[in-house]
DNA sequence: CCCATATATGAATTACAATTCATATAAACA
DNA sequence: TGTTTATATGAATTGTAATTCATATATGGG
């Protein structure tokens, strides 16, 4: 069950927040490592760490141009999972939320659920 | 940019070998704690703790019945969104596996990818 | 060839997360 | 009420990952 552990590794190589930073511009082009760091406000060798992470799980992929290296995403339904990841995120904290503010008004919480109901 | 936070955070609750483990049972239906814990082989403690981390992502909730616990998904699109993750993983680790062989035989590689195309 | 620019790398530090262990809580039942 | 079963919790430890700093490598231009 080597699966399990790399995508394991994927999920937390995309859970980190400068690496998801990187993706999310990514996703709108290639681009070059300053460009990145100068962006991002971060150290150039932050940058290039976080983006050989990204290569190793395969996620990004480099192009060379003069002194320049840019990089780009090596598949753009990258774009996508990230997307939707972010929208479905979105809706189970607002869910939480909900439910933080339902049971300040003196609720016990039955457990099932009123407010996300079983799918 | 807390969005950014959170779903950075969401990516690496999802992207732990144990809790991964824990969302694929709980993807085919609701289990108890310790049928949980009985069938990963491991300690009912550590399976609490990574319970209690997927609930404050509200990637989970539970209910109880007598003295048991049962913890399901709170979205089926949980679900969806992992195995999409895993298939989009494989293809990305079968890719790179590709090009390791390109480069033994010998091959310098341009960079531009004749395995992985552009997308 | 020397210099400036751009990126990569490795070691050291720091911060964070996983795991274990001991123990607390709470429900059912005799 | 005392005991068993099921789960949760907190502190301590261990492991792993992020960040920084110094420096190496490599490209292009004067």
């Amino acid at each position: 069950m080597a699966v399990l552990e790399d995508q394991a590794r994927f999920l937390r190589c995309i859970g980190e927040p400068t690496r998801l930073q990187i993706l999310k511009l990514l996703a709108e082009g290639e681009r070059c490592v300053g460009d990145l760091a100068c962006v991002l406000n971060k150290e150039q060798s932050l940058i290039s760490h976080h983006l050989r992470a990204l290569k190793e799980c395969n996620i990004v992929k480099e192009r060379q141009e003069a002194q320049k290296v840019y990089y780009k995403l090596t598949d753009a339904r990258l774009a996508r999972l990230i997307i939707d990841c972010e929208a479905l995120m979105k809706e189970l904290l607002l869910c939480k939320c909900q439910e933080v503010n339902y049971e300040r008004k003196g609720n016990q919480g039955s457990g099932e659920g009123e407010i996300c109901p079983d799918s």
